[in-house]
DNA sequence: ACGGATTATACG
DNA sequence: TCGTATAAT
């Protein structure tokens, strides 16, 4: 499953940093009389105390580990705080986690190109700085050297003694070093500037690697923790590798490693060594056996993504044992719980970062009843993403459906369902640029009165029709995008005056109008899809006259024009014969949303309109 | 009958 | 492309 990337051949600085026992920080900051003391993170505090998912230091002192119960971790340090995972619709909501490891990403990205790797960890690629560093103030002809950096722990570097911190600095400041390890020094200084600003700043202390690559660097960030940084000097990667145990490499952890355990007796990553690069490529495969040989030499072309933001979204929950759902009913009930939180996400990752979803797809696990004990797999399923909360809820289950369909096969002997959950992915940002046919929509702060195209050079559309129910707009944009009060926000989410508007800018003859099917055959895959409409911030109007209509609050339709509205017009189908009486810019535009489907829906054989967003075009 | 709930990536 | 499997936290 790994595969080698091709070498860059000038040296880099990669860090790798990590929060410690996150959730359990995450909580001491919200109660601070939690500092200091055995604690630990728990969900689901009904059945033999929960289970435990972050463990605090003092507690691990005690022999708590995560994947205990609180009742164990009880027995075993009985002084220990149990805080549980805060709960919304009758499951974990790990939302606060979230945008509180958003905060650290904020800081971090401000240095180099910073890819969140997870929840709570972030690679760094550091080399341009650390580059800047050595020409502008090199820490060999620095009077003052940053005090978090002196505290680094070298590999290699004997590290016991009372001067150790002198050592460290004199290795920082070394002017005889070779030029990697200067880099190296000065990507030490950069981190641990960057983990004192982390903790000014948010109170969280986090763990760093520091290295050439990704693979070194993410192995010693959790070597020396809490709160401390490892560098690896190219010169210490043998050694270190060679007695390194396998399982402990990134991607040797599961079953991979027990293979080279058990198949080639491998323990260490040193043991690697003797095999030739082809013999690891018969035992598994051109990419694997060449990653393997690489990975035994300390080798690693893996660049550092330019990412910030999580790559999919996805709800679930279990139900083990006697909570496994055997009706219907019941699936749906919880489906539409794990759909809701779904669309508040999705609908936030659109208002704050302006990007879409493309897919829906929906995992379950099932057993049946009685009888053998099948060891078949409930399929994964997936379709279109609409937005809208009742779309994915209806949408969802149809997948369901469909999957419980391919379950059973021929003979339906009783289900019960011990997993579920839903995941939106292919995710992509909304280009900036001029949406050219966006401008004839209205956004929700236009009234009808206030007229944003010049009327002359608007074509008519007349002969779309815009079918309101299909309107979900956002909710409020204003803030909110740390999701520290994403729940409270979202929940607003349902407005009717944009409907209204639309219809009032639909009279005015200045929308665009679509075309809808009936709802149909989902198995034949109707090609739905959606619309990103943005009021690029031209036109103020009158927004506290329209605040008022919605009953709800936090519905913000005026002002902030920097943000710029965002809300999304579902769209079921297009008309392709109307497209034809459109402007020819328009026409092209269109065409490009269209992409061919195999299975295209019944109607109107040819295309339907999939996505404005089609990661296919630029 | 899984420590949960999320995320990511390679393979076919 | 979709669905599956593996892995990490």
């Amino acid at each position: 499953m790994p595969v080698a990337r091709p070498e860059p051949q000038e040296p880099r600085v990669i860090a790798h940093l990590d929060l410690d026992c996150f959730y359990v920080q995450v909580e001491q900051r919200r109660n601070p009389a939690l500092r200091g003391q055995p604690t630990a993170v728990v969900q689901y505090n009904d059945w033999k105390g929960g289970g435990l998912i972050a463990v605090s230091y003092e507690a691990r002192k005690f022999g708590v580990k995560r994947s205990m119960r609180g009742d164990e971790a009880k027995h075993v340090c009985p002084g220990i705080n149990l805080v549980q995972v805060p709960v919304s619709r009758d499951k974990a909501d790990l939302n606060v986690y979230r945008s509180a490891g958003s905060e650290v990403v904020a800081i971090l990205s401000t240095k180099g190109k910073c890819e969140r790797a997870s929840i709570d960890e972030v690679y760094l690629d550091l080399t341009d700085a650390a580059k800047e560093m050595l020409s502008e103030s090199p820490p060999e002809s620095s009077e003052f050297i940053f005090e978090e950096a002196t505290k680094s722990n070298i590999l290699d570097l004997t590290s016991d003694a009372s001067d150790r911190e002198e050592n460290v600095k004199a290795w920082l400041c070394r002017a005889d070093a070779d030029y990697q390890d200067k880099l190296l020094a000065c990507g030490a200084i950069i981190v641990a500037q960057l983990r004192v600003k982390v903790l000014e700043e948010t109170q969280f202390t986090c763990s760093a690697g520091i290295a050439h690559n990704k693979m070194l660097a993410k192995l010693v960030s959790g070597m020396h923790k809490p709160a401390q940084q490892t560098v690896v000097p190219s010169s210490s990667v043998q050694d270190f590798l060679a007695s390194l145990p396998v399982k402990k490499m990134k991607q040797l952890g599961g079953k991979l490693g027990s293979s080279l355990q058990d198949d080639l007796g491998v323990e260490t990553v040193g043991d690697l060594l003797g095999f030739t690069e082809e013999k690891l490529q018969e035992y598994y495969g051109v990419n694997t056996g060449t990653w393997l040989w690489k990975t035994a030499r300390g080798i690693s072309g893996e660049e550092v993504e330019d990412r910030l933001l999580p790559k999919s979204h996805g709800c679930g929950k279990t139900f083990p044992g006697p909570k496994a759902l055997k009706t219907n009913t019941a699936v749906k009930s919880w489906l539409d719980k794990l759909c809701e939180e779904l669309s508040e996400r999705i609908q936030s990752d659109l208002n704050c970062n302006k990007r879409v979803a493309q897919t829906l797809t929906l995992h379950a696990r099932a057993s049946k009843e009685n009888e053998c004990n099948s060891v078949k797999k409930f399929p994964s399923k997936s379709c279109p993403l609409r937005y809208g909360t009742g779309k994915i809820q209806e949408d969802a289950m149809k997948l369901f459906e469909s999957g419980l369909h391919d379950f059973w096969g021929y003979r339906n002997t009783g289900w019960s369902i011990t997993s579920l959950s839903v995941t939106a992915s292919k995710i992509f940002d909304i280009p900036s640029g001029t949406n050219s046919i966006l401008r004839y929509i209205k956004g929700p702060s236009s009234g009808a009165s206030s007229t944003i195209v010049d009327p002359s050079s608007t074509p008519d559309l007349t002969p779309f029709v815009v079918h309101e129910e299909q309107c979900q707009p956002s909710s409020s944009i204003k803030e909110d995008c740390d999701n520290s009060s994403l729940a409270k926000q979202c929940g607003a989410t349902e407005e009717k005056g944009v409907s209204k508007k639309l219809s009032k800018a639909q009279e005015s003859g200045s929308i665009l109008k679509f075309l809808s099917q009936s709802q149909s055959a989902f198995h034949e895959k109707r090609n739905f899809d959606g619309l990103i409409c943005s009021n690029q911030g031209h036109e103020s109007s009158s927004g506290a006259s329209e605040a008022g209509q919605h009953g709800k609050t936090n519905i913000n339709t005026a002002g902030d024009h920097s943000a710029g509205n965002t809300w999304m017009l579902n769209v079921e189908d297009i008309d392709p014969d109307v497209v034809g009486e459109l402007p020819l810019e328009i026409q092209r535009e269109i065409q490009g949303w269209i992409r061919p489907s195999k299975h295209a829906s019944t109607k109107k054989r040819g295309s339907t309109i999939s996505s404005y967003f089609s990661p296919s075009r630029r």
